[in-house]
DNA sequence: TATATAGTGTTTTTT
DNA sequence: ACACTATATA
């Protein structure tokens, strides 16, 4: 291809992000301005025109998907060579450095990589092991501030300089075990990953040389969410050459959470002051009704650089806005919505997501949907690498391939049962300290082991077998036929098997799932490895699973979503203390924290390409109670002219009962519970520009679908007084129809008001 | 040692 | 509502 056919249509910032290609470059590429199209004509361009040769190439993105979508379209274009880019994460880019220079930094090659639920398991070892109490200090909230100072490329000596406070002390004393502990398991975590790789670079100048002769032109997508670790990363591989693009949107940083700092896009000018810049703003995606509300919503934002989006693409529908009396109506109203939209041919299943704040809303909607029949596939929550029949397996693998993982040894040596219990790992694990060897080693010299019975010795020499037994069938075979020999030989498929239950059975299709990802792995690597089966399992993010030939519809969180486009959003659960969650709300720096938070409001408004719904409930259960909140802060923020509220007219709320509700429950019903008008939106205030949102005005969907079920019996009613196990006696209020269940309403003179499902509440009258 | 039960705490987003 | 932990018991 020449320069006209690689450039010829694109717009004209676009094509300066294209031709760009020596020297510091910085792209401010707004949702939807046609970034990946940028890259993908960028390598184009350096590869068909330039002369570059592939291989010299790297980009990172911020997922797998993304890595592969990035290869594939650069495949379609040019035509041969784009397998030689090396097109990946952060975290795999890392891990190919360290496995090939682990030595130089006391590791050996085959080192382990360590999830979130390892770091529990270690960090609740070492606290064991420390006598620290849980209750004092949580394990979590300890590999939290270490995640964060690795985040900033502190390791624990720098901490304990910085930090001198009791609390931190502590902190930077289980810091410098917790590293001590992953260098012994021969392991790492995900922030190790890019830390060492850093120290790499700076200890051994002559790896960093080899890899920025190697790497002359370097692409990094979603520049804006990079932390300190990975912009020295960059930096280091980017200063010989200098040929550095980044991208990136600072309305779009949402993970300061993980460290990343969005000074590094901000200050990108002040660490490359010959940075070229350029804007794109063109947006290509979303309808104009959807892009202002974009615009409107991240205006209230501070200290970001300015830049207005615009398009020109048709108005589109306005904004819908549906407001609903609890998470369970708000459900149905989608799964109705959907099923409308397609019966009409509007949209397909595949055309619609439905995002929210956190995954536990989840749950609502895969019950309407199952109810439904709507195909759907959730992205997120439970891991399928986190489940136990496949940590276990994993754990398995890890010991045949890093004995020094003691962490997947103690996970495996009692699964399946073998009698070897916890006092047995505990004196080989005293053994192992005292002698400093690995868990694994103090197994195979058991018999020097002082304690043990002879047929504690016996068992664990049976299991040493089992091990060596898998270790020499790893010599000659790929990962796939070894995982089966780890099903067969350790006797965990027999013992499912004998389970017989739905469970067990679930839990066999896992396993065979995860045989054929192994398959799927040695089919698709070059050079498959165990460890590098192990890596891959690693490494995947739940988003990268994703398939889009299926026809469902998604569902998953704001951050899940970035990157991605639909015609059909729903955004759920727009309420204030859920999106901006309470935390947010609370926190020392609320308004930073609600400014992030406003940016992920901002990345789900621009996934939506035609129709954009957003989504409301007056209250919801939380943890087994319900509370109350009110319409999302982010709503409010869109003029009241973008949106549609559906049943205009307003006649206010008018609770419509459904199914066989008791006739005793109508009057309770009737009666509002909440007089004030809190729930409305607040009325145009005087100022005039164009005023906000209508007040006293109710979503509707009640009634769209029937009752599944009859409520729970109960033999109380409005105005009895019950009795509940934890908050005692109270007089009940009112009942009304909870969608599944009776809504009780009850005033506890000790504890005040609550509400509960009349189903769990197991409240109990008092005569 | 393994399992059942009661009690406790949770409470965002993820590579 | 749920998961996890500590404790009691077989």
């Amino acid at each position: 291809m020449n320069q006209q056919e690689i450039t010829g249509n694109l717009n004209s910032e676009q094509r300066e992000a294209v031709l760009a290609t020596e020297g510091p470059v910085l792209i401010l590429a707004g949702a939807g301005s046609g970034k990946t199209r940028v890259l993908v004509h960028r390598i184009a361009y350096l590869i068909d025109v330039l002369g570059v040769s592939p291989g010299e190439i790297l980009a990172i993105t911020f997922t797998n998907k993304a890595a592969d979508e990035m290869r594939s379209r650069v495949d379609r274009m040019i035509g041969f060579g784009a397998d030689q880019i090396l097109v990946s994460t952060f975290h795999s880019f890392c891990v190919r450095i360290l496995r090939r220079n682990a030595e130089l930094l006391g590791y050996s090659r085959y080192f382990s990589i360590y999830d979130g639920d390892d770091q529990l398991t270690l960090m609740k070892q070492i606290f064991k092991q420390q006598n620290t109490d849980s209750r004092m200090m949580k394990e979590k909230s300890v590999l939290a501030a270490i995640s964060s100072a690795k985040d900033e490329l502190v390791d624990p000596a720098r901490f304990r300089e910085i930090n001198t406070d009791y609390y931190s002390t502590k902190v930077g004393t289980l810091y410098g075990i917790y590293q001590d502990r992953l260098r012994e398991n021969n392991a790492m975590d995900f922030d190790d990953l890019i830390f060492r790789t850093v120290e790499l670079f700076e200890k051994h100048p002559e790896v960093l040389d080899a890899c920025q002769d190697r790497f002359r032109y370097l692409m990094i997508d979603e520049y804006q969410d990079t932390n300190t670790a990975q912009f020295r990363l960059v930096s280091l591989l980017a200063s010989k050459y200098r040929n550095l693009c980044v991208v990136g949107d600072d309305d779009q940083s949402i993970y300061k959470f993980r460290g990343a700092n969005i000074r590094n896009i901000l200050g990108f000018e002040k660490v490359f002051p010959d940075a070229k810049v350029v804007r794109l703003e063109q947006n290509y995606r979303s309808t104009q009704n959807i892009l202002n509300a974009a615009n409107e919503v991240i205006r209230h934002n501070h200290g970001r650089k300015d830049k207005r989006l615009w398009t020109e693409n048709e108005a589109g529908t306005r904004v819908a806005l549906r407001r609903f009396e609890d998470g369970f109506r708000e459900a149905e109203y989608v799964a109705a919505e959907i099923r409308k939209d397609v019966e009409e041919r509007r949209f397909d299943y595949q055309d619609c997501a439905v995002l929210y704040r956190t995954n536990a809303q989840s749950r609502l909607f895969e019950e309407k949907f199952l109810m439904a029949n709507i195909p759907y596939r959730i992205i997120g929550g439970i891991n399928f690498y986190a489940r136990k029949e496949i940590k276990d397996l994993i754990a398995y693998l890890k010991t045949v391939d890093n004995g020094n993982d003691d962490l997947a040894v103690q996970r495996i040596i009692n699964v399946p049962k073998r009698g070897i219990g916890g006092t047995t790992v505990a004196k080989l694990s005293a053994y192992a300290e005292a002698g400093g060897i690995s868990f694994f080693d103090s197994i195979c010299e058991a018999r020097e082991v002082m304690g043990l019975s002879s047929a504690a010795v016996k068992k664990l020499a049976g299991f040493a077998a089992l091990i060596a037994g898998l270790r020499v069938k790893a010599e000659s075979t790929g990962p796939a036929e070894l995982l089966r020999n780890v099903i067969r030989d350790t006797g965990y498929e027999d013992e499912l098997k004998a389970e017989n239950t739905d469970e067990a059975e679930a839990r066999l299709e896992n396993i065979d799932e995860l045989v054929s990802k192994a398959v799927q792995y040695e089919e698709n690597a070059e050079e498959p490895t165990l460890s590098g089966f192990l890596e891959e399992v690693a490494l995947i993010a739940d988003i990268d699973s994703l398939d889009d030939s299926e026809n469902r519809v998604l569902l998953m969180t704001l951050h899940s979503a970035k990157g991605l486009e639909f015609p059909c959003v729903y955004m759920a659960g727009m309420e204030e203390g859920l999106f901006p969650s309470r935390l947010s709300l609370d926190a020392d720096d609320a308004e930073g924290e609600i400014e992030e938070e406003r940016r992920l409001a901002y990345v789900g408004i621009t996934r939506a390409k035609k129709k954009l719904t957003l989504l409301s409930a007056r209250s919801r259960m939380l943890r087994g109670e319900m509370v109350s909140n009110t319409l999302s802060r982010f709503v409010r923020e869109i003029p009241r002219e973008l949106i549609d509220l559906g049943d205009e007219g307003g006649r206010g709320r008018t609770p419509v009962l459904r199914g066989k509700v008791g006739r005793d429950l109508r009057d309770a019903i009737l009666k509002p519970y909440d007089s004030g008008e809190k729930f409305g939106i607040p009325a145009p205030s005087g100022s005039g520009t164009g005023g906000r949102l209508l007040s006293g005005t109710s979503g509707r969907g009640t009634g769209a679908a029937a009752a599944s079920a009859g409520p729970a019996s109960v033999d109380y009613s409005a105005g009895d007084r019950v009795r509940h196990v934890k908050f005692g006696e109270g007089t009940v209020l009112s009942m009304e129809d909870g969608g599944r269940d009776i809504l009780v309403t009850v005033d506890f003179p000790a504890w005040g008001v609550k509400k509960f499902y009349a189903g769990f509440a197991r409240l109990v009258k008092v005569d």
